[in-house]
DNA sequence: CACAGGTCTCTTTTT
DNA sequence: GAGACCTGTG
């Protein structure tokens, strides 16, 4: 049926009932769960009742299009989600039954790490001894497997170090729950809770779920498995997709038992595997295979496909890590110049996200447009953090940790002995620091302080005042940008970086403009849940014509014509961690790992090494990765001095001649300037300025790509933008900016 | 109270 | 190489 293969046509219509599907890299999964909701809604089944699990934002877009595009009706009534966000979306409704507010916060890891640092704190414990990095790996392997602060403590019982992390546990969620905040491993937590507590909430949703696929099974944890558990209880109709070869997470608590033992938990399961790979050559297939085979405990499959050879895979040794990221640069190039190749055609993978900065600037110099995706998180940079902490605090007053953030940036005169005063007040009355802001004038000790709290106090009942007259989150934003004096202070620095820092706000604000234009219901708890739980993998554009760098682990569940997988070597690739860990499946995960970046490959696969890198301030000297020697002979060209091209004493004058100029750039610290490149660094900035035209006017008929057909009503020129406002056939009147709107004019 | 400059440590992957 | 923390100065 419809092109599908015999396998995948059987997963297809074996809709009741559990059913465990192993599918390799490359063999069409996503194709076949798309035909399998369409399948089911052939059959009568409301769409209403289908819910399908992705691991990224990404993956749920993409299924979300193509089941839109093979199903005629209802398919937007299917609820395609992350694990993440269909917790958030059933908490919003009933947390309140677990004694939360319904609009809580949720908290990312820099605030948690806060949290955490206040917690030892005020239990007096050394954080010399207690790293608060090693505090939340352990809370948050406790919430992996579902074990509450009290359990932990009773499990702990006689061991003193596990006794000290159950305090700081228990101190770490009572303060959350002050905050009416949830981290991320709370949102399956509470979730699970919620159901284990409320069974009518549960039977509600069991009812909803009659039909439940889960897709990257393999990367599940325990807490994960519990969910599915629940609402998969009554009806059974429980698909689950994975490759135990691809299971990657397991240092975020995946549990590749759940799909090995699937056949125990679900005995009526049926099991279908699929083998046949559509994606790369055989080449390629044959290198992946290869280094695969080395691992131990695998469920027992062969992939194998129809595919010519195609070119074997390129192994190049270089120098140094600066030889490496330019010989890759140059068959970039060459390939985009010679063979005209788009610049999307290319993605550079690596293990760690410190690699990225080497290929960066090699990319800017040849004036490549890229896009580096997460590393350090966008969301994560100190300006933005501010500006979405001012956020949090107008959407949830309960959240000290961001009032602590923001209540003095910019200077407001308010130090930590104010600080303080206020919050040994919070503390005695019960309240919220907030709360205990509010009433400045009685907090005992402040003297001249007390207006200055008053003045910050002020400005957030104004920002509150525009919410509730219903103004647009991006008037918001920039009401807090300007009130607050965040921009003007920026603006006065006319420094480098200030500048940069404006241009990360900037972003930030087309962000909110986007959501804004695309959220079916815009509001501010919107807003702040998909800062938190969009990931930057999530909004790569494939049309945009750029280089892709990210790191492996980012890379699960893309493909690209053709991959660069550089750092190819031991200790870095396999990393040292796992080369001095006793747990042998360490290493085994490391070449999983290895075996999805080859796989993401469709045509062309460059592997590269550099004989020394510095690494953490220090030169290393690190063999060749062990997992190249695994790849056939057969089907890959080794080469020991740089380059994959030719010309190579070419390109040795040419690096001697950069790497001059790379000193003199390299001192010139973060914000990178070379020359008139029109490139920057970091968040893959666009590289030209797109002039807004748009060719239609009022009265004109037009398509967006969500809302379908409309009628331009009006046009209200804003600057550079427009301010379109379109009465859309089937959702009404809209009002968005032309330049995000992307509307086609008919 | 704010800021600059020094010293220290720990190096992986992320929803 | 970056971030956290401390200390001295204005």
């Amino acid at each position: 049926m419809n092109g599908l293969n015999d396998k995948q046509g059987e997963a297809v219509q074996c809709t009741e009932g559990p059913v465990l599907l192993l599918a390799g890299a490359g063999s069409g999964k996503t194709r076949v769960l798309t035909h399998r909701i369409a399948y089911l809604i052939d059959q009568g089944i409301n769409p209403y009742h289908i819910l399908a699990i992705t691991f990224t934002n990404k993956a749920a877009g993409e299924m979300r299009d193509r089941v839109d595009q093979i199903v005629s009706y209802g398919a937007e009534s299917v609820w395609v989600s992350t694990f993440h966000a269909l917790c958030v979306r059933i908490l919003r409704r009933y947390i309140d039954r677990l004694e939360y507010e319904n609009n809580f916060t949720i908290y990312d890891s820099d605030d948690q790490k806060a949290v955490i640092k206040t917690c030892l704190k005020k239990l007096n414990m050394d954080p010399k001894q207690y790293p608060e990095r090693m505090m939340m790996a352990e809370i948050s392997k406790a919430k992996e497997r579902f074990v509450s602060p009290q359990e932990y403590d009773r499990e702990a019982s006689g061991q003193f170090r596990k006794m000290q992390v159950a305090k700081v546990y228990n101190e770490y969620q009572q303060r959350l729950k002050q905050n009416n905040a949830l981290d991320f491993d709370d949102l399956l937590y509470k979730t699970v809770e919620l159901f284990q507590f409320h069974p009518d909430v549960l039977e509600q949703y069991q009812e909803r779920f009659q039909y439940i696929m889960v897709d990257e099974y393999q990367d599940t944890n325990h807490i994960q498995f519990l969910l599915i558990k629940q609402l998969a209880a009554k009806y059974r109709n429980l698909c689950v997709v994975g490759d135990d070869d691809q299971s990657i997470y397991k240092f975020r608590g995946a549990n590749i038992y759940n799909i090995l033992n699937f056949e125990e938990e679900y005995p009526e399961a049926k099991v279908i595997k699929l083998e046949q790979n559509y994606r790369s050559t055989a080449n390629i297939l044959k290198a992946a295979n290869g280094v695969i085979a080395n691992n131990e405990g695998r469920k027992e499959k062969a992939l194998w496909t129809k595919a010519e050879e195609g070119d074997k895979v390129h192994f190049s040794l270089y120098d140094t890590e600066y030889q490496e990221a330019e010989g890759v640069v140059k068959e970039i190039s060459r390939q985009h110049k010679n063979e005209n190749r788009a610049y999307n055609y290319f993605a550079i993978l690596y293990r760690t996200n410190a690699q990225s900065r080497i290929f960066e600037e090699k990319l800017l110099m040849h004036n490549i447009p890229y896009k580096i995706i997460g590393g350090q998180n966008f969301y994560g940079r100190r300006e933005v953090k501010d500006m979405i902490c001012y956020l949090k605090v107008i959407e949830n007053g309960m959240d000290d940790m961001s009032v602590r953030r923001v209540v003095n940036v910019p200077k407001r005169g308010i130090g930590a002995t104010s600080i303080d005063k206020m919050q040994a007040y919070a503390d005695t009355y019960e309240m919220s620091l907030l709360d205990a802001m509010f009433e400045a004038s009685n907090v005992p000790g402040l003297n001249r302080a007390a207006a200055k709290v008053e003045s910050f106090t002020n400005l957030i009942l104004d920002f509150r005042d525009m919410l509730k007259e219903g103004v647009f989150l991006s008037e918001l934003y920039d009401a807090v940008l300007e009130k607050t004096g965040y921009w003007d202070e920026l603006l006065a620095e006319k420094t480098d970086e200030a500048e940069a820092r404006m241009e990360n706000l900037t972003e930030l604000k087309n962000k909110i403009v986007k959501y804004e234009q695309e959220a079916e219901h815009p509001d501010l708890a919107g807003l702040l849940e998909e800062i938190a739980l969009v990931a930057e993998v999530d909004n790569v554009e494939e049309s945009e014509e750029k280089v892709l760098l990210m790191t492996l682990h980012s890379a699960k569940g893309l493909e690209f014509p053709c991959v660069f997988l550089g750092g190819m070597e031991d200790r870095l690739f396999p990393s040292g961690m796992a080369l001095n860990s006793d747990d042998p499946d360490a290493i085994e995960e490391e070449r999983r790992l290895c075996y999805v970046g080859i796989t993401r490959a469709r045509e062309q696969l460059y592997l590269s090494a550099a004989r020394q890198r510095m690494m953490h301030g220090r030169t290393d000297y690190n063999p060749v990765s062990r997992f190249v020697k695994e790849i056939p002979k057969d089907v890959i060209t080794m080469n020991g001095n740089g380059s994959f091209a030719v010309r190579r004493q070419e390109q040795a004058a040419h690096e001697a001649r950069e790497s001059l100029n790379r000193k003199s750039a390299s001192v010139t610290g973060k914000p990178y300037s070379f020359g008139n490149t029109g490139g920057k660094p970091a968040f893959g900035k666009e590289f030209k300025v797109e002039r807004l035209q748009i060719d239609y006017g009022v009265g004109d008929r037009v398509r967006h790509v969500k809302f379908g057909e409309g009628t331009v009503t009006e046009l209200v020129s804003g600057g550079k933008d427009y301010e379109v406002t379109v009465e859309f056939d089937k959702v009404g009147v809209k009002r968005m900016f032309a330049s995000f709107a992307k509307l086609k004019k008919l």
